[in-house]
DNA sequence: ATAATTTACGGTATCGTTACCGGTATTGAT
DNA sequence: ATCAATACCGGTAACGATACCGTAAATTAT
């Protein structure tokens, strides 16, 4: 079973079939100049044979490769499946293939470099562009297509499809201060990560237009982590002068907060109203209240973008923004005037 | 902006450098034999480059990649999504990356050979090794490292890990006649998908053991989506004489079903039992009592096995079997007699 | 001091494929 | 019958990287 015969080649295929490489290699790449019998005979060999043609061998000489490079940081995340939906839906309609690429722990190796050394990989072998989600990128891009979803960087010098994390951010605040909180917490996100930043300050300002002084203790550093939005919930509703509300970065953060609420027998909505930010599928069955920000939408445009650029078309926009949409759920509650 | 600068190769790092290519390639390949200043100005030429070795070419040279491949057939699919967490898994605990591909539309091109293509053009190319989930695979697998996870056959020539299919069903079957239901519907799966065939006699078999006469009015042709099952649901629940409960091949299906009954006013469980398969996330929070095949710790163990066989240590098992579990929710009821 | 070894590096063949150039047959026009 | 045009196909040079071999200089052993 230990046979290491070794796969294949054009050489091969032209041997068998007493042709050329060339006449091969042609009838592989679907030229017309070849006798339609001989066309013939060396699919025949090539199906005999079981040949493929070799990726690498093939995207080092020729330039097209209809093969589009996607670069997540987990795969595992909420956040990145529901991306990945939009993404895999564009590529349906399309004629090229998806390649993913992720480096499997966000924690160790996410880092600006790390994704900037996968892009380039891709961009200089064997794709024809690379869509990238939710990194600080790419300095360094040459010449291949790229666009981006949820860059780091607000401004980045490609194309771009970003959440309105800011203004959703707001949405949220106006909501939760109409319904009367005043003392409302905040579990942040990586602060790396240029959404988490935005969220943070569109939570900062409302307060203040609002003339709400904002109480640093109420606000926790987050990591994006269920775990994370546990610890954090447990520290807020154990002040001596606890929150009414929670606002958390996003969903799987709000997700802690309801367990921890739950364990320490508080009621959500009657004694703690938590909102989220994502709406990932889980959201409706927990009947989280959060923003919705089309994660799946965003990245079935940002493909699209992507297609056009490598096709050589005009994009309409360099930064598309994606609206939110405020989803109201069971989690919150007009705040009752204490007795 | 259009300036097609090509991307800096290693030739332009020598001449930058004023060394060798062959040196370059050492210092890139971390080998000792170079002289530590000249690796350090190296070092910086590269960084200042933004050089980055060009996948393609190298995989065509040399034969290490530290890249495995997974082909799925669809990643918006629950149950891909669940198998690929454990891979990341497995992934980020290694020292390989991880390469993704998919078609993007199961429907159009999940064919055998489709995705056969897929695995050589992987597995000749640019990785050491490929996992290949839920599919018809690869007659031409010729020396590189491979593992399926729930193949068609039950029997490949390679490695595999495989959900008890069979056995599952039979456990479902076995609660669902203990709660005395004896008109039990069937909405089945794809018949070219081996799982689906395995779940499908695996309920045929139980109703038999059991003294019950298979009606095949009760078996729907389904296709793993929640739409199928929800039409599928609608023809079986219009009957005259309709089940008192139905076992979807999949926990999409079964919330197919389950909408269909509260479209249709029928109230789950008291007028109807519902069971699925698989466990997916949102099961939990619908109350789906289903079995649970450990999707997740499939893909796991599946990608041990692959690095293991990369590696060149042996396996202890071809066939890996993994358990599956019922797990009882609020969708099913015992069967009140009719008074 | 000389030989033997080690260190550090350069030159070149090679991986499998396609692009490009060019060369035979075959065909058609005059 | 002669020549031009076409159809079909083969040979070879790249693509960018690494493996391998070889060699000058530096180091050590004798």
């Amino acid at each position: 079973m230990k046979n290491k015969k070794r796969a294949s080649t054009i050489q091969d295929v032209a041997k068998a079939a007493g042709v050329s490489v060339s006449t091969v290699s042609r009838v592989l790449n679907g030229k017309l100049d070849v006798a339609s019998e001989t066309q013939e005979h060396i699919l025949k060999v090539i199906n005999k044979l079981g040949y493929t043609s070799n990726l690498a061998a093939r995207s080092m000489r020729s330039h097209k490769k209809n093969l589009i490079g996607l670069v997540v940081p987990d795969i595992g995340f909420p956040y990145s499946i529901e991306i990945m939906k939009g993404v895999n839906r564009a590529i349906a309609e399309s004629k090229f293939d998806l390649l993913l690429y992720t480096t499997g722990d966000v924690q160790k190796n996410g880092t600006a470099l790390h994704e900037q050394h996968y892009v380039s990989l891709l961009n200089n072998s064997i794709t024809d562009g690379v869509l990238i989600v939710a990194s600080a990128a790419a300095e360094f891009i040459t010449n291949s297509p790229i666009v981006a979803v949820d860059p780091h960087v607000i401004n980045p010098h490609y194309p771009s499809v970003q959440g309105m994390n800011y203004q959703g951010a707001q949405e949220v605040m106006e909501y939760l201060i109409g319904l009367g909180h005043r003392r409302i917490g905040f579990i942040s996100g990586r602060p790396e990560i240029g959404s988490a930043v935005r969220r943070l300050k569109g939570y900062r300002d409302s307060l203040t237009n609002a003339g709400i002084e904002v109480d640093e203790e109420l606000i926790k550093p987050g990591d994006f982590t269920q775990k994370n939005g546990y610890t954090n919930a447990c520290e807020l509703l154990k002040m001596e002068n606890p929150p009414t509300a929670i606002f958390a970065a996003n969903d799987q953060s709000a997700f802690g907060v309801i367990q921890a609420a739950e364990d320490m027998g508080i009621r959500i909505p009657n004694d703690l109203s938590v909102v989220g930010f994502d709406n990932i599928t889980e959201a409706k069955y927990i009947g989280l209240t959060t923003i919705d920000q089309f994660l799946e939408e965003m990245g079935y445009v940002a493909m699209q973008m992507l297609i056009k650029l490598i096709n050589g078309e005009p994009l309409e926009v360099e930064v598309y923004k994606m609206q939110t949409k405020l989803l109201l759920r069971t989690s919150c509650q007009e705040l009752t005037p204490v007795a």
